[in-house]
DNA sequence: ACGAGATGTTACTGACCAGTCACTAACCTG
DNA sequence: CAGGTTAGTGACTGGTCAGTAACATCTCGT
């Protein structure tokens, strides 16, 4: 945690390099997490095939997290997080125009579909929304889970209605609304169309299509 | 199976109304099923779960279904069967009107979202697509299941753009893709959007300006 | 009333899975 | 080098789950 315990995880000298520095057990089970979760469900994937995965063991596992829940929790604010970061720099180049906005969004899914895989920002996108999908897993009284994807959705659609505001739009919740339409259902149909030809081609076409329907 | 034993359970004569014709099993089951792994997810549902809920046992269970498999590839076709039911109810009123049907379409969607449960067409709305979701869960090697999903999702995607070229809409693949980026997220956000109020509420709206976008 | 097919009961197997325990080994820091 | 921190091992508990076996009962058409 300390400056100085991330510091001594960079080697002083060159060193053997046949493994690059192994990072802490706990950043590894997170990252294996992801890729599993993200790939298999979150009800699909065991302790024992993440530890394995992380090159670790249960008590190594459950010293770090006190459930496999909490894990998933971190998996999901994780998630969260990278999607934004996603977003953010989607958007950044245009910043005060928000249609531009928008369109660069929309225009950055359909890169991310056509990207080959996984790609350097770490948003993985050939299963969709990785909270979306996890509210078709979580149970129903799982409180905490569902309230951290209950507020991610819910932050997609006030910035979607923001953006329509700001371009003046007529009816800005509305177009707000049908644009997150089409955002979700991009991430949905990747799930049935996981090649470059699915519905989610033609998403950035027709938010620009919906946009200049309310800006008459 | 037989015509004989499908009259059997039509009862000849008036008899005791106190608990109306207790179906076959098989049919219980089915019925179970289709609610709870609606409600909970597939993997969220135990066979256990499923015979308690039909009033029924394990052993008449896996007497009338080879394998758990088997019962959710069965409650797909039911529920796909189900929804174009709905979906052709929704349009006929239409016929040879393409642009009117795929209006009366979003409409019924936001109809099925404003109804207060279950409806009596028997399509469920609160959580979505059954088909959709069961694609999150289902494991990706498991061929036969994936294939029930895609195919639906495939013939989806065929009457909408179908409907486009109907309209004589300019680019109908497009504008087909975009009805369904809107339709589809329409089921995503009911997960976490359960109430009247999600973004689902605009679909007709969009889907509007976004036929006119494509007559010009 | 009878037999056959449909259904119920109980108990079981084997696999999987979350989480724990006691103990050991490596490593960093002072 | 001492003592704390971090990580690994293997066995274990208690529970869940899909699927099966043997046997008992019910129902219905004839």
């Amino acid at each position: 945690m300390s400056a100085k315990s991330m510091a001594a995880a960079v080697p002083l000298v060159s060193e053997a390099p046949a493994r690059s520095e192994k990072p802490r057990v706990r950043d590894r089970i997170r990252d294996s997490a992801a890729d599993l979760f993200y790939r298999h469900g979150i009800r699909g994937v065991c302790v024992d095939a993440i530890v394995e995965d992380a090159g670790t063991n249960k008590m190594s596992f459950y010293r770090a997290f006190p459930s496999k829940d909490d894990l998933v929790a971190e998996y999901l604010k994780d998630q969260e997080r990278g999607y934004w970061q996603w977003w953010d720099d989607a958007v950044a180049p245009h910043a005060g125009d928000a249609r531009r906005q928008v369109e660069a969004l929309m225009q950055a899914v359909v890169d991310l579909v056509k990207a080959k895989a996984k790609n350097d920002c770490g948003c993985r996108s050939s299963r969709g929304c990785a909270l979306g999908n996890a509210a078709v897993e979580i149970p129903e009284d799982n409180d905490k889970l569902n309230a951290i994807v209950h507020d991610y959705k819910a932050e997609i659609r006030r910035r979607l209605r923001r953006y329509a505001r700001e371009m003046s739009a007529r009816e800005p919740d509305s177009l707000g609304d049908a644009l997150m339409l089409l955002l979700e259902g991009g991430y949905y149909t990747r799930l049935t169309f996981p090649n470059n030809s699915g519905p989610v081609t033609s998403i950035a076409k027709a938010a620009r299509a919906l946009i200049d329907a309310h800006m008459s």
